[in-house]
DNA sequence: CTGCCTGCAAAATCTTTGCAAAATC
DNA sequence: GATTTTGCAAAGATTTTGCAGGCAG
């Protein structure tokens, strides 16, 4: 469920109020552990009766990402994909090319190999992207 | 330097004819090893004196994306990135984010896990993306 | 009450598409 | 000579932004 205190402190954190849309926000985001668009977030409001823009979405997610409250996936076809990080740990993920169902996966040892190779280069990691596009098994044989 | 046999192979088996404009978009694409935008690939046959629309930049990209020729990277900036694949073996990218340099890395141990997720999820790989956003050594300390 | 926030619509960005004119086979 | 291609500009898709009125602190 969606934590109103660690909302309002980023907000704080940002020097921003804490508004009902802003909450709503969260709260969508919350409410599955889906990887959905903003249009979808935004549908959802709206369909459980709420009222929020199309433009206080994607600002509200802005700070929820920028908080790490929220992870944007970009899969490459021009929609972000967001999901949140309430009690999630890290991984990466695997996304069907046929049904655009997202799993999820981690393996220390490609972790650490990619800390390897940064170190190599003598750079300095900051976040990555791993992304194995796959035909899922119902898709394959459906 | 660009293989028009390739090319004109290529075309043929998707039905298109084989014209100027195609084989200059090729040839630009074929000019560096960089990894630019379509942007940039259409600034660049401009100022060699030659011309050749948006348009026909994008489809001609298309084709050679789909025929292998060249690679399509996505930053998730909204602007796809392209390399061509003559002599090209794979790898996967590193990315400054402060100044935008794309260096390459290839890693058997990480390929090979890649191969076991995929597997134990019972799923066929098809591609993937692994992208390691850094701060490079020049940004660092500069 | 003051000033941030929202909603709307317009702008921005990158890419795709429709159509008449031009080029290829 | 018939049919693809091209170039242009307009349309699309997603996201961002400017501004007038509304609401939190």
């Amino acid at each position: 469920m969606a934590t109103y205190d660690q909302l309002k402190r980023a907000l704080k954190k940002e020097g921003l109020r804490y508004t009902q849309q802003r909450q709503y926000v969260w709260d969508e985001l919350c409410a599955t552990n889906d990887h959905r668009d903003a249009e979808e977030i935004y549908l959802a409001i709206h369909q459980s009766g709420l009222n929020v823009s199309r433009a206080t979405v994607y600002r509200t997610i802005d700070v929820l990402v920028k908080n790490k409250m929220v992870r944007k996936l970009e899969l490459g076809d021009g929609r972000a994909r967001y999901e949140h990080k309430v009690n999630a740990t890290h991984h990466d993920h695997l996304i069907c090319i046929q049904c655009g169902k997202i799993e999820e996966f981690m393996d220390e040892v490609i972790e650490s190999r990619q800390d390897e190779i940064v170190k190599k280069f003598g750079y300095k990691l900051v976040r990555h992207i791993h992304q194995l596009f796959i035909i899922c098994s119902e898709c394959e044989s459906p």
